[in-house]
Order: structure tokens, then C-alpha cells, then sequence
RNA sequence: CGGGGUGUAGCUCAGCUUGGCAGAGCGCUUGUUUUGGGAACAAGAGGCCGCAGGUUCAAAUCCUGUCACCCCGACCA
């Protein structure tokens, strides 16, 4: 059988949204369960979370931050407390009204033992966690209150898709009270500016980041702040949000403390999150009709060697000298880790082997035979370019250079989804403009003037399918005339089709 | 929740219109030959035809119901 043109079929260009699927089957992410709308993450896939969950958790600490633990089950009464959250969550929550099974006649399980009061299954904790401050917030003293939890969480979404949006799914909320309003923004936006980061830097995922219109914010958030990727197929995807909840889910769980002049005060709050749907963003940034293509910053193996024994006189020594080399890789630093290799001996053909690592998107795959053990050198191929481009390189080069190496693979993967997105977008100074661009095909981010009118952004989501991305943060301060009703706009703002 | 589609071997699917022994390719197992970018041959293993009813001498096939998944909407991290 002739090989394929591409490991993936259907490429992007054919259907992408299959195509994200069938990435995902291929490099062994994950799969749907028998639970509808849930998934088994996979090992290589619950690597990237790891690896995303050390990464971000070591920001956190390092910004004052402490990981707790709250219970996944809230009273129906907390959820009751907060009008704009109840409205927001209530559609969508999973209830737990019993707490036995009992056999009945035929002798299939029955719920029984109905509990007093339902519970239901958190789809954030703003409630229960806002509960327990309440109780730990007493003086001002007692204040910043710094948490962060790793949890699940649950949310009945009536159309699924793997890592993007799934009934369950792994996240971390951070949880914040604090004395004044300020202090509150600013940790709103200190927040935002780690999710940035870690994207821009750790991901290799530019984003823009900006503040939600009211119709986008979180249900009882005073401003939502969120990052925005570019995917390939131009479309948006918030990936990470950030909410300054002002004194909102306070007043409403009486979360107060005692000022240094004896007055008692509401406490500021503050929530950010960002989940697995960051894996859904790597696979549809950096991914190609091969399959995935992870950075190196967060892959859970950055080397894998192929030790090509076949017609080799003495199979241990090829495979003795992949070790060798592993172990001396292995204690090489890569950005806070050590440099992970995997040596692939399984007993199957070379070119099978070869693909599925192609397809997993591992940043450096190593060919080791007898050539290249005689001439102690290794021949490497990397993700980041094309399969052919395989190239000989002594082994104490390759060990010297592999980090510079990998940050390179890393920078071009950063440079490239840069160059795709500022390519998706564009900026649009008519009404007229606006819709031509949108209707049929249109795609990509676009800079437009607004003036603010949510009737107007209603409309336009009608008409297009296009939201308000966000307000942009940085460099898009310009006096100018909404396109949509002429009014003045104080900034151009972005929009587009989303996830 | 509305519209459309699909459920048959681990995977991709044929068979259903017109009821009559459960099929193919890939994968898997064993063996031989191979092997520096998706190997060849041979012999095997593997299915409650999504699930539950009904019609019939007989159901993968017809009827009713139900569940799941996919696509398009509405909703969302």
C-alpha cells in the first residue's frame, strides 16, 4: 500500500474540524468514554496537563499563592445567593439528589435515601469557596486571601468536543479577597498577565488579552479579563479568563473584615482560570497534516531514539550506546526540567515507528545504528521541519546544543503562529467592509471601531456569527467613529468568529 | 433542546431497498523472508449486527421505542 501523503486524513484544508479529531486519535490524546460528554485522557495528553500544571502552578506560587482543596460537591442553597451567577450556571448543572442505590423488584438499582437538600456538582466554586472565606476573613490583617485549587469540574453542555468543551473537565481556579478595590484589579490583571506568559512563552501561543463585554462576562463578574488565541483555521479561542468580582459574591456570602479605622467592609474578590481546553488550543496553533507538533517547553518527552538494530553484528551495543546517550541527555536542564528522552525498542517496523512519533509531535526524534555508532554521532530529525530534512550530527555536538536546539524549535513555533495570526487579521473601517469580510468564508481576528451598544453586538452575532473577542489592554487607544451606528468610539476593538 | 447523519470484528466500512449460514480491508497472534521513512507471504484468533420491544416459520435487514456519537444551529472555559 502506497503510504499517504499526510499521517492525518482529512487534512485542515479538507475539514478541520475532523481533522482536529482525528490529531487527537493519532497522537493518543484522548478518547470519548461511555459517559456522554466526558473523556479518558490518555498519558501522553495528561503529560501536556502535567506539564501545563507545573508550569502555571509554579507562577502562582511564586506570586503568593496557595493551593487548597474544596469539596466538588456545593449545596443547591449556595448556588441561590448570587442572581447573575444562578442565572449563568444553573442551565447547565449536574444534581445529586440521592445518596444510596437499593435493588428493587427485578433487581436492577434504584436511587434511593433522597437527600434533604440537593447538591449539586461544582461548575466553579465561587460559591463554596466564597462560604469558607467568610469564615477565614475576619480582620484586614487577614488580607490578601491568596487560593488556588486544582480541581474538576462539571458543566451539562449539549454539544461536546474533545479538550475544547467536555461535560467534565480538569482546571485551576485561583480564588482571591482583598482590602481595597485596587489591590483586587490588580491581581484581576496580574493574573491575566501570567496566563499571557505562559501561553506566549511556554505554549508558544501569542494571545491577545483584553476585557469582555458585558454579554461575554462571567456570570456575577463586575469585568471579565480573558486571553484570545488565533486558531488555524481562523477562528478565536478564549483560553484562559481572569474576573474582577468586585464586591458582588461578598454581599452576597457575607465575605467581610474589620478595617483598621473599625469599620466593617466588603471584601474584594477576584477568580481566574484556565483548563484542559489549553490542550485544544496547542493541538489547533501548532499542529499539521502530520499530526501534532508540541513545543518543547511542554512536551512530555522532548527526545525519542530510535535504536535501528536490525542488521546490526552486535544489537546490545547500539542499544548500550542509546542509553549511554539518554542518561547523559537526562541530566541536561530544559527551562526548570530535565531533558526527557524515550528509547523506542519496541519490535515493529521502523517506518510505523517512526510516524506515530511523528504524529505524537515529539520535538526531536534520533536515529541510532551501527553508521552512526561507529562514527559516534546521531541522525536527527526534527518536528519543526520536514521529515526528509534528516541530518547527521556528532553526538557531543548534539548533546552540547540539543536545549539551544529545542529553544529554537520552540521560537519557531512561537514565530509561526505569530505569522499566521497577523495574517488572519486585519483592521475594518465600515459597517459594510465589516460584513463583506464576515459573510460566507471570512475568518480571522479584525480591529473595528464600537461604540459599545450591546444591541449592536446581539445583532451582529445574529447576522454573523461574530462576537466581541475582547476590548484590547494594549496599543489600541485611537479616538475614532463606531462602524456599526457612528457614534464615537474611544478604541478600536476585536472581533471574531469563535470556539 | 431543534434540524440532518451514523451505530455490523480493535479500526474503517459493505450487506438492509427485495427478510433465508455474519462479510471485506486494515489491525492483532504465530511462522518465514524482510527492515536507515507507513514491508511481503502463509496460517490463525476475533462479532448478542448500539439497546429494548414488536411483526414473522425465519430479522443485521421490516415496525415502534430508546441510547450514544458526528455535523449544523441555540448555549458555553
Amino acid at each position: 500500500m502506497a503510504a499517504p501523503k499526510t499521517a492525518i486524513v482529512p487534512t485542515r484544508s479538507e475539514d478541520y474540524a475532523q481533522w482536529y479529531q482525528e490529531v487527537i486519535k493519532a497522537a493518543d490524546l484522548a478518547e470519548t468514554s461511555p459517559v456522554r460528554g466526558c473523556m479518558v485522557i490518555k498519558p501522553w495528553g495528561y503529560g501536556l496537563w502535567e506539564n501545563i500544571q507545573q508550569n502555571l502552578d509554579a507562577r502562582f506560587k511564586a506570586t503568593g499563592h496557595k493551593n487548597a482543596y474544596f469539596p466538588l460537591f456545593i449545596p443547591l442553597s449556595f448556588m441561590q445567593r448570587e442572581a447573575d451567577h444562578v442565572e449563568g450556571f444553573a442551565k447547565e448543572c449536574a444534581v445529586v439528589t440521592h445518596h444510596r442505590l437499593e435493588p428493587d423488584a427485578d433487581g436492577q438499582l434504584q436511587p434511593a435515601g433522597e437527600l434533604e437538600e440537593p447538591l449539586i456538582v461544582r461548575p466553579t466554586s465561587e460559591t463554596i469557596i466564597g462560604e469558607m472565606f467568610s469564615k477565614w476573613i475576619e480582620s484586614y490583617r487577614d488580607l490578601p486571601l491568596l487560593i488556588n485549587q486544582w480541581a474538576n469540574v462539571v458543566r451539562w453542555e449539549m454539544r461536546t468536543r474533545l479538550f475544547l468543551r467536555t461535560a467534565e473537565f480538569l482546571w485551576q481556579e485561583g480564588h482571591t479577597a482583598h482590602a481595597t478595590e485596587q489591590e483586587a484589579v490588580d491581581e484581576t490583571l496580574q493574573m491575566l498577565d501570567i496566563y499571557k506568559e505562559f501561553a506566549e512563552n511556554t505554549m508558544a501561543m501569542p494571545v491577545i488579552t483584553g476585557a469582555k463585554s458585558e454579554g461575554e462576562r462571567f456570570p456575577g463578574a463586575v469585568e471579565t479579563y480573558s486571553i484570545e488565541a488565533m486558531m488555524q483555521d481562523g477562528k478565536a479561542l478564549q483560553s484562559g479568563t481572569s474576573h474582577f468580582l468586585g464586591q458582588n459574591f461578598s454581599r452576597a456570602q457575607d465575605i467581610t473584615f474589620q478595617n483598621d479605622n473599625k469599620e466593617v467592609e466588603f471584601a474584594w474578590t477576584t477568580s481566574w482560570g484556565v483548563s484542559t481546553r489549553l490542550i485544544g488550543a496547542l493541538i489547533m496553533s501548532h499542529a499539521d497534516d502530520d499530526g501534532l507538533v508540541l513545543p518543547p517547553r511542554l512536551a512530555p518527552s522532548h527526545i525519542v531514539i530510535i535504536p535501528i538494530t536490525f542488521k546490526a553484528d552486535d544489537p546490545d551495543a547500539i542499544l548500550n550506546y542509546c542509553h549511554k546517550l539518554a542518561a547523559d541527555l537526562g541530566v541536561l536542564n530544559y527551562h526548570g526540567r530535565n531533558v526527557t528522552v524515550e528509547i523506542d525498542n519496541r519490535d515493529i517496523r521502523g517506518g510505523e515507528k517512526t510516524w506515530g512519533w511523528v504524529k505524537k509531535g515529539i520535538p526531536i526524534r534520533l536515529e541510532v545504528g551501527p553508521r552512526d555508532m561507529e562514527s559516534d554521532s546521531v541522525f536527527m530529525a526534527r518536528r519543526d521541519k520536514g521529515h526528509k530534512e534528516k541530518q547527521g550530527v556528532p553526538r557531543e555536538e548534539f548533546i552540547t546544543t540539543v536545549t539551544d536546539i529545542l529553544d529554537e524549535i520552540q521560537q519557531g513555533l512561537f514565530d509561526r503562529a505569530v505569522a499566521r495570526r497577523n495574517e488572519a487579521t486585519q483592521t475594518i473601517d465600515s459597517k459594510e467592509d465589516f460584513y463583506k469580510h464576515f459573510e460566507g468564508d471570512g475568518s480571522g481576528f479584525v480591529y473595528a471601531h464600537f461604540c459599545g451598544d450591546p444591541a449592536v453586538e446581539d445583532e451582529i452575532k445574529g447576522d454573523l456569527k461574530v462576537t466581541l473577542r475582547c476590548i484590547p489592554l494594549h496599543g489600541h487607544d485611537e479616538e475614532g467613529t463606531c462602524i456599526f451606528t457612528g457614534k464615537p468610539s474611544k478604541q478600536r476593538v476585536l472581533w471574531a468568529k469563535s470556539y
